[in-house]
RNA sequence: CGGGGCGUAGCGCAGUCCGGUUAGCGUAUCUGCUUUGGGAGCAGGAGGCCGCAGGUUCGAAUCCUGCCGCCCCGACCA
């Protein structure tokens, strides 16, 4: 029935390639690593953006924007901060292009060399330190609470439409406080906010922990995050928000008077999500049909295909739509109607399940006779027939009920799909046949964590904030462990 | 960087092993007619540096050499 879609159970990676190829959500560019992200998918992370920015901004936050071009020696402030980053870092040298003498195009100017290489950000810690440096002197200006829509850029080894791009967009969170106690209260509010967003936007339960040594962000003291589990098995990082400590506060000579005349560090936390949470809608709820989109981001949340068979059919046809499409959109949703007389029904049909369009609406002579509408869902694929003064009611209702059934339906996946290990080999058995987060005792070590991860391909993709105490052995060493920690194949 | 696959019409592919008419099919596109409640049918048309550069040959999409690019699977990471 659907053309050209890889069945998600024969190739996972075909599939999510194809869906987000199909549904118009982006292309591979020119430049390997990188994507075009196309009106449809774009108009998904408009979506996205629009809700977080409002929870930032009710959590006291005000958006800024630093430039994309950091100075090489900012890199090198921070040790651990290098030390992550510098392997993927793009560095502009020259300032200037010219046509080459052979007249073989254009080279490099080589008189245009750059004093100080500059690096195109792969995140904006060291600007921003370096400018609070300037803008924090007293307990006073404190808090700073900023955030910045931006793209940045890591040169990564292997990339993926989405998931892992070499140039994405994101948000950045930076802010400076006067207390300890008060960043980690920032870190976990803000950790709290992706929770609510995956939850309430995305229709999507996640687990939120914190990170261990190794997988903590570079320069960061403790990095908390949010996984999902994705319906092939493996977890995907939805968000991450780090407490910072005083290290970027020392690394740029950041201090503050208190309010009792004493020279202090400042306390940093830094938080982002990406367009890879677009990735996530994919591989979390869609089918071999196309994309699912919960309600709640959809670009169209309704669209009305008019079926008709002569031109003065859909006049009358046109009379009733517009009249419920005002309806609708008086309620807040947003409608199309798909009047082209240049595709057929069916044809529509098909596309706008391949795009994702939660609720469609069908409308013919046969409805105009009875008074009818017909509806499908795009969730369950189930299609009804309803009266015509009920269906803005009806749509309200089925919209809220679409975004609740696919969060049940991720939840019991992820539920069905967690498992607990106690012996090595039961965790390898599960990791084989099934995938999905494993439950399991590890002696915290970074030398156990990193056999596990080179003999299985699991990581520890967190320690649960609460986790349930419950005396254990590692399944690796056998050494006492107080909790189970969650491990996972990720991307 | 390793392993695998692939570059032929906008997209998807066959043809390459074994060189030989005018390079073919599906789909999309354009024209016309008929159609329209699940990706319509028929007829006609247009669309190609066969990835690039050399070489072998009377003759190369096909054989040889070199290069470039893309995708997938790993190692690094949101």
């Amino acid at each position: 029935m659907t053309k050209g879609i890889t069945k998600k159970s024969e190739d996972y990676a075909a599939w999510y390639n194809d869906i987000v190829k199909k549904a118009d959500l982006a292309e591979n560019s020119p430049v390997r690593g990188c994507m075009i992200i196309k009106p449809n998918g774009f108009a998904i992370w408009e979506k996205m953006q629009s809700a977080i920015d409002k929870m930032f901004k009710d959590t006291g936050h005000a958006n800024v924007y630093f430039p994309l071009l950091i100075p090489k020696s900012f890199m090198s402030k921070e040790a651990a901060h290098v030390e992550g980053f510098a392997k993927e870092c793009a560095v502009v040298t020259h300032y200037r292009l010219k046509n080459a003498d052979d007249g073989s195009g254009v080279i490099v100017d080589p008189e245009a060399k750059l004093e100080e290489e500059l690096i195109i950000r792969p995140t904006s810690e060291t600007v921003i330190w370096s400018t609070y440096k300037k803008w924090i002197q007293s307990y006073r200006d404190l808090p700073l609470l900023l955030n910045q829509w931006t793209n940045v850029v890591r040169w990564e080894m292997r990339t993926r439409l989405f998931l892992r791009t070499t140039e994405f967009l994101w948000q950045e969170g930076h802010t400076a406080h006067a207390t300890k106690r008060e960043a980690i209260d920032e870190t976990l509010k803000m950790l709290d906010v992706y929770v609510a967003f995956a939850e309430k936007y995305m229709a999507m339960p996640v687990l939120k922990g914190v990170k261990t040594e190794t997988e903590r962000f570079a320069g960061a003291v403790d990095t908390y995050c949010i996984e999902a589990l994705m319906q092939d098995g493996k977890s995907l990082q939805l968000g991450t928000s780090h407490f910072l400590g005083q290290n970027f506060a020392r690394a740029f000579d950041v201090q503050f008077a208190t309010k009792e005349g004493n020279l202090e560090y400042v306390w940093g936390t830094s938080w982002g999500t990406s367009t890879r949470l677009i990735g996530a809608l994919v591989m979390a709820h869609s089918d071999d049909n196309g994309l699912i989109l919960p309600p709640k981001l959809a670009p169209i949340q309704v669209v009305i295909v008019p079926i008709y068979k002569k031109p003065e059919e859909l006049v009358d046809i046109r009379k009733v739509v517009e009249q419920m499409k005002s309806q609708l959109q008086d309620k807040d949703i947003s409608v199309k109607f798909d009047d082209r007389d240049t595709y057929k029904p069916g044809w529509k049909f098909a596309e706008y399940e391949l795009k994702g369009v939660p609720v469609r609406l069908a409308i013919g002579p046969r409805d105009l006779e009875n008074g009818t509408v017909e509806v499908a869902r795009r969730d369950t694929l189930e299609k009804s027939v309803i009266s015509l003064e009920g269906v803005v009611l009806h749509v309200q209702n089925l919209l809220t009920d679409i975004q609740e059934n696919i969060y049940r339906k991720a939840l019991k996946f992820r539920e069905e799909n967690t498992r607990r290990a106690d012996t090595y080999d039961e965790f390898k058995e599960i990791l084989v046949e099934r995938g999905g987060f494993v439950l399991a005792h590890w002696d915290g070590t970074k030398e156990t964590e990193e056999k596990i991860k080179s003999e299985t391909m699991a990581t520890i993709r967190l320690i649960p904030l609460q986790p349930d105490k419950e005396k254990g052995k590692c399944i690796y060493s056998g050494k006492p462990s107080d909790y189970r920690v969650v491990f996972a194949k990720a991307y």
